[in-house]
DNA sequence: TTGTATGCGTTATCAG
DNA sequence: CTGATAACGCATACAA
């Protein structure tokens, strides 16, 4: 069918043995029947089948990257990194979970039938005991975010100190009745999510401010549910002067709801999203937020990964990068 | 290393070929050897290696998606038809470009070393000749644009029709002085964004208006052109009541610096954009735009592809869907 | 219904 | 420096 090395070999009128080995720059090679081989194979526009390679080395040069969705941009620097500290190397594959257990379960076949060498986990649904159990056996890494109790290399943001920073910026410059949206509608919050509410706990706290359950809305990550909570909000006998949101659409849901009820954003109510995604600075007004190194926690997991399978070791780091906090008009 | 079929074969106690019967679902194997190799696939926790596989079935039942990034999140939707399509049979790798042409030719290079068994296009760079000369050796598809001359498989609106009934739609209201923001700041422009442009002209010369070439702007995709293109706008003697945007970005850069200049847009200034990406639906004002049917072609490129594969023909069909005009606050 | 044997395209080992 | 050959894990044609 394709023309595969054994027919370059016959045209060049040399064994299959050498023309892998200047395939793969091998130095027992004369300079001579290299260029010979070179020519033909230019010749011929043979390229190498992977699948005869892959099977032999048993090894694939791919690395998984499991997404939640292609929908949030705010992953994409973060493939970018992952992109450019994997190549020439590694070809970085991209899948999408949608954030449902089952996709990523299947996803992860990829390493049992190793069509990939690797993978990197963005948002998993995966528990602890189920991670363990699969590194044990695999090379993978979490981005984004770390497991409590799971044995397995991870880089991602200090997410309660984030959440800290974000509130105390509002308490600093004097407001005193602070909102927090997050997740958790259907009774377990997002990991990260978690953090950040014990990051806004610690802040009131400092500041001798007693939590008050009622400002505290629990939905999911999504600007619809930004909406719903400015509503709640608002439905309060005394509102909160300042709202701290777990993602910059729930922020933006909060700003929208906020203009149609005549409530102005950055006077009257101050609010502070999370990931600096790019709609964060074209919306109007531009939402404060708190932005992860998301370019340099994909060069980092991936170095890191790399680092784990060629050494055969199996490091469990958890990799903390710095975040930071960005003023914009709707934070005051 | 890992546990192969010969490992289960022995302890089944029956040969290679009848394990690999049961895992293909041959119907040639008793109903008890069949339950006998599943339980001891089971306990040795057994997962057949696709390497092995693939290169005896010369396939991989994987397809490449090339995008140029994920931070458009207008080809989320795209992706999720693709993935629904072609599951369970197939996986979906998303690799980026970052719309440079060495990237994608990189990438294609999956075709050749048969790391995936076809490959669809969005937003590619590759010209006619080179598309030719792809398709006649692999299975490709191009989605979300048709190049002109090239035979191959294509799934898109028809950009002429969709900027047609954009400005129709300003037209009929009663606009008479429309901009136009498209791409082409350095020469060549995408060619949706040219269609798009034919549909523009064509609706204004229905209308009896004369195309002014201060009334379009020539930048890229990107929101930072929006806010270009309306200072460039609103520095002209007359500017325009309305402006047609080949992306929701560029929309929403116009809106924004409309908003800082103190235009009123929905009002004074009638904006639309492309594509209806969830930003459009989220900003202040909504924009105004031109959806495309997004999951549905997704779907489609994937049918036609692998029926392409099945046939072994090589279609290469120009298939047009639907487009819509969404209105919003935006546009009047 | 099951087993034997071959080959997919490549790399690596071992001689020469 | 080069060639012959075995193996990687699997699916399948052919025998039994």
């Amino acid at each position: 069918m394709s023309v595969t090395i054994k027919d370059v070999a016959k045209a060049a009128g040399v064994s299959v043995a050498t023309v892998s080995r200047v395939l793969n720059n091998s130095a027992a090679v004369s300079d001579e029947t290299a260029a010979a081989v070179n020519d033909t194979i230019r010749e011929l526009g043979y390229s190498p089948n992977f699948l005869g390679r892959n099977l032999r080395k048993c090894e694939t040069n791919n690395i998984l990257a499991i997404i939640p969705s292609t929908e949030q941009s705010f992953y994409s620097e973060i493939i970018k990194g992952m992109q450019e500290e994997a190549n020439p190397e590694y070809d970085i594959l991209i899948c999408t979970s949608y954030s449902y257990l089952g996709t990523e379960m299947r996803l992860l076949e990829m390493l049992y039938n190793r069509t990939v060498d690797a993978a990197v986990l963005l948002g998993t649904q995966l528990d602890a005991a189920a991670l363990d159990e699969l590194a044990e056996k695999y090379s993978i890494a979490l981005c984004c975010e770390r497991v409590e109790g799971a044995r397995v290399l991870s880089v991602a943001i200090n997410d309660e100190a984030a959440g800290y920073d974000a509130v105390c910026a509002f308490l600093i410059k004097g407001r005193r009745r602070i909102g927090l949206v997050t997740t958790g509608a259907d009774g377990n919050a997002a990991l990260t999510s978690v953090g950040r509410e014990k990051g806004y706990r610690r802040a009131l706290a400092e500041f001798g401010i007693k939590v008050k359950d009622e400002y505290i809305f629990r939905g999911n990550y999504d600007y619809e549910q930004g909406l719903a909570a400015f509503d709640y909000f608002y439905s309060l006998p005394e509102p909160p002067d300042a709202v701290f949101c777990v993602s910059d659409l729930l922020a933006a849901g909060v700003i929208r709801r906020a203009g149609e009820r005549g409530i102005k954003v950055g006077s009257e109510l101050w609010v502070c999203g999370f990931d600096n995604i790019s709609l964060s600075r074209m919306y109007i007004p531009g939402i404060t937020t708190v932005a992860q190194p998301g370019y340099e926690m994909g060069r980092t997991v991936i170095r890191r990964l790399v680092e784990n399978m060629r050494s055969g070791k199996h490091s469990c780091e958890n990799v903390i990068l710095e975040h930071e906090l960005i003023i914009r008009q709707s934070g005051g």
